[in-house]
DNA sequence: TCCATTATTCGACGAATCAGGAAATATAGA
DNA sequence: TCTATATTTCCTGATTCGTCGAATAATGGA
């Protein structure tokens, strides 16, 4: 069961739903927890501040961001939880009513974080 | 790695941004590999005709559902291979450089899947 | 062929989104 | 306080999206 209601994952799902936002999604899944300021992403992305800026509250006002001020920076992470609650969304109807069509996805999804399992910390962790 | 290009992500996450059409995808997958026909789509969600008849070409078009003529009905399925690419595409990042931030995600979609590992055939199974 | 059923395409219009220049705000340092 | 840096907000034209009435296919049966 996941935490989402249908409106705020259309919400996530939108803000993930254009090149530009995506990509940076996807750059501040890599940077980790400790993020990167709005500016080095501007530059990194070479976009225009104003423009990037945009994004960023958009992405943030689904929550698939944070943001925290260091001094004049802000800076701006991946919010993993809220990441992993609207994936559990997407996969949570294939186990209403046929169960058998999640291994599927289960083996997919499974095999693309091995990584995490090489992490030595699937569940039991160090 | 996923097969899916940013822009086909794109385009599914677009296609799922939509509360109606994502309530169309979630009902295909709830429905399983035999799928529904177009008529019964809209009358179950309420929609008229031609309206749901876009909804149900978007979401074709971004792979995530397929269809079939059977006499006077088109039949709409889910497609979970590509669903499945696009789920892993959304997580293959956080293995690049952050692989020990992966196991929450592995952690969360795992238990939202646990009901492929009840139909018994999650890779390994018990 | 004619008709009923099922589904898609077309057309049009309001609503929402996008991008970025210009101006405003926030912070730190001198 | 004054200045430079970092970021956000405001604004607006251009584009895209969403909806659905009406018209147009496609199919099967009589």
């Amino acid at each position: 069961m996941s935490i989402l209601t249908a409106p705020n994952a259309v919400e996530a799902l939108s803000a993930l739903a254009h090149g530009a936002r995506l990509d940076v999604f996807r750059l501040l899944v890599r940077a980790g927890e400790e993020g990167l300021p709005a500016g080095e992403i501007a530059r990194r992305l070479d976009t225009p501040a104003n423009t990037m800026s945009t994004s960023l509250a958009i992405l943030q006002r689904s929550n698939l961001i944070r943001s925290r001020r260091d001094g004049r920076s802000v800076i701006y992470s991946a919010d993993y939880g809220a990441f992993s609650e609207l994936l559990s969304f997407l996969v949570e109807d294939c186990c209403d009513g046929r169960p058998e069509v999640c291994s599927r996805l289960a083996n997919v999804v499974g095999s693309a974080l091995s990584c995490a399992a090489d992490a030595g910390d699937l569940g039991e962790k160090q």
